[in-house]
DNA sequence: GATGAATGAGGTTTCATTCAT
DNA sequence: GATGAATGAAACCTCATTCAT
């Protein structure tokens, strides 16, 4: 089933295919040790190429980096926008939604390392910072400002629409992410301290859309 | 008896100071640049002395480390345990004021840093991850369990007593600590984008208290 | 098609020579100045490269010296056992050809240097101690053991083969090549108390094949 | 059982005793490590002061070696020469008898091992092999010379009176020294390959008073 | 006399980047 | 286009020696 107009022979097609397999290599070992304990010369032979091909195909490392965070997050960022602007129903399904969403086709993957990676390296590589910052960040808050709004808009959700609100609601998201990659694999030997990510996400929504008090009318003054 | 040609000596003899301005100064690094990328001679120069003076007080650069943790995290982590265990009143009041108390002693302070830097460079350092495992992390969860446990005994909170609920609820505290090491000091060159931390913790209070959504009777029915 | 532009190059690329030329400059050092005090900086230099450049081809300092001895010793310890093995004649002519043979091969040469070096670093570095220990000491003790029974065997030598004897045996030998790199550069100023080689060497020969007293009928009775 | 004589006070004797423990000390370290692998703190430490007591009594390292030299080596060896000079008796039997006394009173102790140390770090150390050369090696040479001319005198041994028949006699007596300070720990791990001093040195005086051919005479010519 | 805190040059090893082939 | 040999600036850690107390 190859396509007649797919003309290109075999090796040229490989050449192509350069770039994807260094990002995959680097995303992979970026992930792993971060950006600064990360050879380039691990990625080089991981994606089977040798040191000085990488950079026929990426100016530096840090240029490399940028393209990974391009290839495996922004372009989701991109995917939940739209996720969030076609959305109908209650504001609450959005939120569950979009949430678990993003853990199957981001938190779940390795690209969920990146955050933890920049978080930590931010201060030492600014200029990476800002780029994450903007293409990311910001991105992101916004997104999550869009589903208050509407929410609030539509009487669902508590008037609550400002930075601190939205920053509040991606922490235990991003921790999951990061945790999955840091202490994560540590886990505790016997098994316990393992984090069930289906569950911990499950209970985040919960515990953010309902609270942790007993609802009023129940048993809780009782005590 | 100072003799008046006394010139500055090269070196002044302070043992029972030293070890402690070498915390101050390994603190500020490792926050600032992370562990692998913290030059032990810039820990030196900070505190006022040479290379190897650094060593005679810690054996290497882990061993530095274990000591600033345990200087500027273990010990706040006790403090928190026994306010936790002496506290009288109503849970919701606990917890609230343990997070601002910790934000207090902790949080605001350069040692929120350290939390940052161990998730980023846990893979790396094993023998460090294990260490901050079990005299961090484990006595955290420990404390929040104790914590949901009283608040589920005395019927304040909902039965809600497991790791993955513990690891939410610690989410927008750590984020917020990571945050002001790691993105904050970026900042919106216009200044928004700006986190207040006194504000966001009342709100991260707030919704893990009482929910997002609508009161019951409010309009939230209208999805 | 040489460019009469061509400037010197940064570094000439000469993969194949360039092991055989670090391990020429490395045994001139560490002979000179054993296996501790030997600066790889200055091997590199030595064979005319950068310090980086050593680890392209040896993965550290222990690595090296092993591929110093392997290419200097091991290699010499082979053929003098086919000399042994291949030998016909009287015992007593194998045993001077082996001596001189060595002499030739590797007393005269740098190598024999190592000897010195292996007896004074053994302790502090057992991993090179284990190695020499197995691919030197051992193979001649073994080859020793089989030039004694042979002349047992023919009758020519006294049924003397144990380790002991083979040592003693050993000793001469090995104390001229040690002598050779240490005290004897030293020299007395006036030149005598130098050893000439070829001379020692006889008289070694000649005495442990006939010992030092009067033969039987002389005056040695008198005592 | 105090002699009345000795009047001085228990710690101003524990001064004069600090030298002589300092030696004992850096014997130790000095045979075990080697002369520039030993750290000063540590034979300050092990004679139970500190680091700065050991500059009172030795201007530094060189110095503090030539007096462990001569408070070991130099001394044994002028009661060497005087045992060879005061002996009655067979020249073959003063052989026999130097042997074991050397080995008695040196070259089973540690001070064996600085010759070891010397010989692989003499190279580094001219100073040192300058002071080890004049005070021990022209000692002992003289003192063999003087044996074998009184066995030539007497008619008991052969006329082999010159530096090279010294070098060659003294050869298996440093090399047992030397070993023992070696490989001599490292051992056999089954125990074979351990040399039995006694045996060892017995074979060597054999091999060099009889040398290794079968006596004239004797069924060598049978086989 | 005795101490031990302080120094700082020096050693091994790593790795981003260049560039002749 | 692709290679990989070469570089050299750091980074951690050690230790002989000094000197205020």
């Amino acid at each position: 089933m190859t396509c007649p107009f797919d003309s290109k022979p075999r090796w040229e097609r490989r050449k192509d295919a350069r770039p994807q397999e260094l990002l995959a290599a680097a995303l992979d070992l970026f992930v792993e040790r971060g950006f600064a304990a990360t050879r380039l010369e691990d990625v080089a032979r991981r994606a089977g190429v040798s040191k000085g091909t990488l950079y026929l195909y990426f100016a530096n490392k840090e240029d490399l980096f940028k393209a990974v965070v391009r290839e495996n997050i922004v372009t989701s960022i991109g995917e939940a926008e739209e996720f969030v602007a076609g959305f109908n129903g209650a504001t609450a399904d959005l939120f569950r939604q979009l949430i678990l969403h993003w853990w199957r086709n981001v938190g779940s993957t390795k690209a969920a390392g990146l955050s933890k990676l920049m978080m930590a390296e931010a201060g030492n590589f600014p200029e990476l910072a800002n780029f994450y910052h903007e293409e990311v960040i910001a991105r992101s808050d916004a997104m999550f400002a869009q589903m208050l709004a509407r929410g609030a808009a539509r009487g669902e959700l508590r008037e609550l629409n400002d930075l601190h609100t939205i920053r509040v609601l991606v922490a235990p998201m991003l921790m999951l992410m990061m945790w999955q990659h840091s202490f994560g694999p540590c886990g505790g030997p016997n098994g316990k301290d393992q984090l069930v990510p289906e569950l911990y996400l499950e209970r985040f929504i919960d515990i953010c859309l309902n609270g942790l008090l007993q609802a009023p009318g129940s048993a809780k003054l009782g005590s």
